[in-house]
DNA sequence: ACATAGTACTTAAAAGTTGAACTATGTCAA
DNA sequence: TTGACATAGTTCAACTTTTAAGTACTATGT
C-alpha cells in the first residue's frame, strides 16, 4: 500500500485498544453467565430474542440471519439444534414455496422468559451501569452511528 | 430469579443493541478485510501484533492465551496453524521446564509490517474517523472505563 | 526424600462454522 | 409456454473451537 492514512495517535489507539477488550470480554462474559444459568450460548439467546420480538413469534431463515449477522447454513444448523432442544421449530412459507420460517414455541418463549432478567442483570453490570446517565445521550449517539455506518457498509 | 433489577429503558436499549451490532460488524469487517490483503484472520493478525509488540518478540503461550482471549488449547492449534506457515516458532522456557515461548520470526514480522497500513486503514474507516474529535475524549474514557472493569471481573 | 497438589501445555474427540455445491421454487422476458 | 436467471434454504467436506483428559514439570509440606 502507498497512501497518507495517518497511525493512530496515542487517543486513537486507547478507543481501538479498549473498544477491541470490551467488545471481546463482555461477550464472554455475557456468554458465560447465560450459559450456567440458562444452558443457552449467546447465539441461542439472540435467537430467541428476535422470535419472541416479532409480532407472530416467526422469522423467515433469511431475515433471521441478517438481524444475527449470521451465515445461512449457521443459521440452518443453529435452528436444527434449537428445534432438537424443543425451543423453535419450522414452518412451510405459505406465500412463497421456497420460504420457511423460524418458529418460537411456547418452551421457547419460556424459556427465554426466564433467562431475560438475569440476562438483563448481566448487561447492566457490564455496560450500562458503568456509563452514566448524563453520558448517555452521546454514547447512543455515537454507537448509534457507529452501527448505521457498519450497516450501510455491509449492505450498499 | 427475583430481585429489583430493572428493566432496558428506551436509551439504555439504544446503547445495548447498538453496542452488539457494532462488535459484532466491525469484527466482522475488519476480518474480511484483513483475509483479503493478506490472507490473515483477524485471530492470526493479533496473535502477530501481540508478539511484535513484545521487547523480544516472544511471549508465553498462558500470557498470550490471555491477552487474547483465547483457551489455551485454542492458542496451541493457532500457533501449530502459523508456524506451519512460518510466521511463528516455538522455544522452550529455560527458567520453567514446563513453559514454551511463542516468538514471531523474521517472516511473520514482514507479514504484520505489510499488513499494518490496509488494517490501520480500515480501523479508521470503520471506528476512528467516525468519532468527532470533541467527542474522542469522553468515548475513550467511556470504553476504557469499560475494559478495567471487565477485566477486574475476570480475574478478580 | 517423597508424596501431594498445582501449573503449563498438548492431544483427541465432539461440537460448531465456513463456503461451495445442490435442490427446489419463483420471476420475467421472448 | 419456455428458458434463463435469481432467490431460499439445505447439505457436505474442510476447518476451527470447545471440552475433557493426558503428559510433564514445579512447588509445597512432612
Amino acid at each position: 500500500m502507498k497512501d497518507d492514512t495517518p497511525w493512530l495517535d496515542e487517543q486513537e489507539n486507547r478507543i481501538w485498544r479498549a473498544f477491541l477488550q470490551v467488545s471481546g470480554r463482555i461477550n464472554a462474559q455475557l456468554s458465560e453467565s447465560l450459559k450456567t444459568t440458562t444452558g443457552l450460548t449467546m447465539d441461542d439467546y439472540e435467537v430467541l430474542v428476535h422470535l419472541s420480538e416479532s409480532e407472530t413469534q416467526r422469522l423467515r431463515m433469511t431475515e433471521l440471519s441478517h438481524r444475527l449477522l449470521h451465515s445461512q447454513s449457521r443459521l440452518t444448523q443453529r435452528i436444527d439444534r434449537l428445534s432438537k432442544r424443543g425451543y423453535v421449530c419450522r414452518e412451510k412459507c405459505p406465500d412463497d414455496g421456497r420460504g420457511t420460517f423460524a418458529v418460537l414455541t411456547p418452551a421457547g418463549m419460556q424459556v427465554i422468559k426466564d433467562a431475560a432478567p438475569h440476562h438483563v442483570k448481566d448487561v447492566r453490570a457490564a455496560l450500562i451501569d458503568l456509563i452514566d446517565p448524563k453520558e448517555q445521550p452521546l454514547v447512543a449517539d455515537v454507537l448509534e452511528r457507529l452501527a448505521a455506518h457498519a450497516r450501510d457498509r455491509d449492505l450498499g
